[in-house]
DNA sequence: TTAATTGCAAATGGTTTGCAATATT
DNA sequence: AATATTGCAAACCATTTGCAATTAA
């Protein structure tokens, strides 16, 4: 089906995991929703179509494991809801997020340029950088239109 | 007291809110703990010093209300609680945060290089950005250390 | 006086947990 | 068969909200 998921499969093997069905509809999931952000209750909601027998608890349950294992990473757009996004093996350099503060759409920033910003940390402060995270809020080039013609944000929540 | 007091009680006052005792009381503690990152039990607990009848709820009602003035920033360290820190006015660029996963320390970096990349993102993506935050994950120097001597990792909770 | 603000307690909502039943190896 | 895993429901806990009482202007 797909490298991922074989390779995924083993990681769970190889740290003593079984290959439940919910584990695996889980792991299909996050692999055919490679693009997105989808919040826990998305996931189990999919995950069901799969394996209806599967619940709530075991959708957290399962995620954590996942992110322990450094399958997906947990994502927070400060909306409330934990996220989640498989990790594709971009080793340690997974994307940025731009949060538009007018429609509170995600787009994806493709840039890496933290390089000189890491390298300088860790040199000055000897901090051993693992992750790191990083979010702009502003305003997509479809708000500033709006913007422009003088109509109202959609209201945050 | 402070100046940033006097100007943040013109701000509430301009933006048409009253001075009342729970709202200056909790100005107080944010200013005078301005280098810390404090929960909002902990805000509480301080103003309560000041004036022991401030319940929980105006304690959160307050803190909005202060984030929505740009008066604090709420930080989000991932460990379930919202944190505020207080908008000492260096315009839009407050500072990132090295947070160890070893002890959890939060170490305040100084460095501000992302203006290539904010540029980079305004033009490609012609995305215009407000503000942002930015987390590195990873070992402080003292947990590198306790490392190199064979010691565990306090335990995360 | 009057409209904003507060404290309290109840409600909310995402997440976690205890436990008996079930599934994997 | 032995152990890990699950689903369910209850518990948890940070945050929000309704409302009557209080307070600032």
């Amino acid at each position: 089906m797909d490298q991922l998921y074989d390779e995924y499969c083993r990681i769970l093997k190889a740290a003593g995991y079984k290959h439940t069905k919910p584990r695996l509809s889980i792991l299909e999931v996050m692999l055919e929703n490679h693009n997105k952000h989808l919040s826990i209750e998305e996931i189990l909601k999919l995950a069901q179509e799969k394996d209806p027998e599967i619940g709530i608890a075991t959708a957290y349950r399962t995620l954590l494991l996942f992110e322990q294992l450094n399958m997906v990473y947990k994502l927070d757009f400060g909306d409330g809801l934990s996220r989640y996004e498989i990790n594709e093996g971009n080793v340690g350099h997974h994307h940025h997020h731009l949060i538009c503060l007018g429609c509170d759409k995600i787009i994806e920033a493709k840039w890496d340029l933290l390089d000189e910003l890491e390298e300088a940390i860790q040199e000055d402060e000897h901090f051993s950088i693992v992750d790191h995270s990083l979010k702009f809020y502003g305003y997509c080039s479809e708000c500033q239109a709006k913007d422009r013609k003088g109509e109202k944000h959609e209201e945050r929540k």
